[in-house]
DNA sequence: GGATGACGGAGATACGTTTCTCCATGAGCA
DNA sequence: TGCTCATGGAGAAACGTATCTCCGTCATCC
């Protein structure tokens, strides 16, 4: 048998096996035209009469035929895809610290990724080939990247656009979005001021990462510009029992805060444990602040002031931002000739945070009040 | 330039066009060797001596070559990728009801598939072509399909592996797992009757998937078996304002319930802030038990007690039959013989709930504990 | 009346793997 | 010497699509 008498005779030779999807070829076949004609007729591309345009979807729909999403991606190169990376502790993707920040941020970066033809799949940081090298990505969103990250730079030079949720230290991404962590945090110590805070501690992390390393640096700043002594306890933020402990410690000191603001979602919880082993009361003896996206603070006693970072924007923007340099690339490539795109030229975007101000916070009023809405954009 | 110079000579010419990835040819010719033994050494395949296989690996090493996955998922007909399908209200993807539910086993689900090797892809249960013919899956999770639903017949119809979670009405999937619903309703209306409740409430919803059928079945049952008048409000579930509406309506009546279950997950607020309009104390007035898995009524005044449906191990499960099923697909393919898979066959797996007992149920002894432990095995 | 161009569509190639088939070589053995 | 086998590896055919190139056919225009 010849080759050409084997390829034309495939379809027949195989179709006893049951299940047999539908390719191309039998659609073409059954319409009466070439394999080009339903390719375009289907995708609404070249020239052709509406009326051949329809008969081939109406052989098309009858066969059932559904195109081959692995031929199509290995023909354009595009499969629709992007990755959503984040690091892992654990067997468990996404610690239990960031359990409710990610779960928004996610279903908002799936939900933003549909409404424009893309699908989003979650992966590791860890495993490296192992799934990696299995699913091909139009480009990756990854969250929180450390300092030089290796599997950063290995997308990164592969060519895949990368877009980073917190500002990356030394790794070169397509573009990044934050918070303006900086200005959250003032505006929180002058919130706490204002409702009377003489000595507001902190409740920190040990990691270097960029949400770490920014609040902290705001705190001792703002510290250093009113004059008071910094008061603070760093644990390991990935231990929920360190959390405890370390609240622990901040309360029982000597020079005891008369305000706390932690920084992980847990910090609540276990600021409010211990103020209750001291025997402060809340916010009479202690006000309190923590960054969370749980809604348990506004059921606690009393309801705990949190500092909301948005994580629906967030994934929106960077989900948004990923697609536009994925689909502004094929254009790019053509016109820019460039060897490496200036690192300057990374776009990065600051968003707003939001203080949802609850009793915790508050010394005078006891109303419950949301805080005015920043301007978008700036700092 | 004939067809053969042209394909050889391709990398060359096109090598200039830069991030050019290393293909497998690259690596063969770097490495003196043929693509099939490239592909042999790197796969662990074929009968090649130990040196040939890590001069291989050495060369693709430093080529940084990166298999295709596209290319690989069309030789290979498997792409390493599973479906997890949600419904879809507005937007978003799944309800706000569901949230927690949603967050946990999607979560555990991820896991899974990673530990086996896959990826999980969210895709909503609405947007048909647009994205699903896009990505090539090798299967698929349903959560709680429709009777009927067109969607899961459509996939089934092609051969792919489905498993739901909640028991299919009337579609033929390849597995299912779901709670044992009948038993978990009994089991908490028990515990209220032995807490000393004479009249239960039910707040279900209106819509006809398995989980309220069967849930609102069993409380029917137990009411006839006891003898007591049914007494429930249903309302639409994906509408939070409507449950508090129901829940307000069913404390106004003038048969009010001493105790009450709620279905869904904001019924335990809502409950709780009716209760407090019609100035009931709970528990004392009014007994109080929901399904959810917010931890947010562990800090409610008094904390409310919960059914969990424990997703994440229904998360673990459903990935783990699902693969199983894709897996021992091949193998299937060859030995039986049967055009239609025997209905009966399709394998049902029921799993336990967890009854959290907190104070909201508790009219004897106040103190919170916990019901106790499972003999251990999973989570 | 022949060059021109739009129209409608077919052929063939390439995307980058995996894998089936088959070949060369040399050792072992009668 | 001639035969079989195991070893190591090469060739080439798919997988199913998108798309580049090109071809015939009319109608039109100078």
């Amino acid at each position: 048998m010849t080759a050409a008498a084997n390829h034309h005779g495939r379809r027949t030779t195989t179709r006893t096996r049951r299940l047999e999807r539908a390719g191309i070829r039998d659609v073409a076949a059954a319409a009466g035209v070439s394999i080009t004609t339903v390719s375009d007729a289907l995708n609404g591309k070249g020239r052709l009469p509406d009326e051949t345009r329809t008969k081939v979807r109406e052989v098309a729909e009858r066969l059932g035929y559904r195109p081959s999403a692995a031929a199509r991606t290995l023909r354009t190169g595009r499969s629709g895809l992007i990755g959503l990376t984040v690091t892992t502790y654990g067997q468990e993707p996404f610690t239990f610290t960031e359990f409710a920040y990610f779960a928004e941020m996610a279903r908002a970066a799936t939900s933003a990724a549909l409404n424009r033809g893309y699908a989003l799949v979650v992966l590791p940081a860890s495993s490296r080939h192992d799934v990696w090298s299995n699913v091909a990505l139009d480009g990756t969103v990854v969250i929180d990247p450390s300092d030089h990250d290796p599997m950063v730079a290995d997308l990164y030079r592969q060519g895949l656009p990368v877009v980073s949720d917190g500002k990356p230290g030394n790794c070169p991404v397509t573009a990044w979005v934050d918070n303006d962590h900086h200005a959250a945090v003032l505006g929180i110590l002058d919130h706490l001021a204002q409702a009377g805070a003489r000595r507001i501690g902190l409740l920190t992390g040990t990691s270097t990462d960029t949400y770490t390393r920014l609040s902290t640096e705001a705190y001792l700043g703002w510290c250093r510009s009113v004059g008071q002594e910094p008061l603070y306890e760093a644990y390991p933020a990935h231990d929920p029992c360190a959390g405890a402990v370390a609240a622990d410690r901040l309360l029982a000191r000597p020079d005891r805060p008369d305000a706390v603001y932690g920084l992980f979602d847990p910090n609540g919880t276990d600021l409010l444990a211990a103020a209750r082993r001291y025997h402060l009361r809340v916010p009479d003896d202690l006000l309190l602040v923590c960054c969370s996206e749980s809604d348990v603070y506004a059921a606690t006693e009393p309801p705990i002031t949190t500092l909301s970072l948005k994580p629906r924007r967030i994934g929106t923007t960077v989900v948004n931002l990923l697609i536009d340099a994925i689909e502004g690339q094929s254009s790019a490539n053509q016109s820019s000739d460039d060897e490496s795109p200036a690192e300057e030229n990374v776009s990065g975007q600051l968003m707003p945070t939001e203080l949802i101000v609850r009793r915790s916070s508050q010394r005078r009023s006891p109303r419950t009040t949301v805080s005015a809405p920043r301007p978008p954009g700036e700092t």
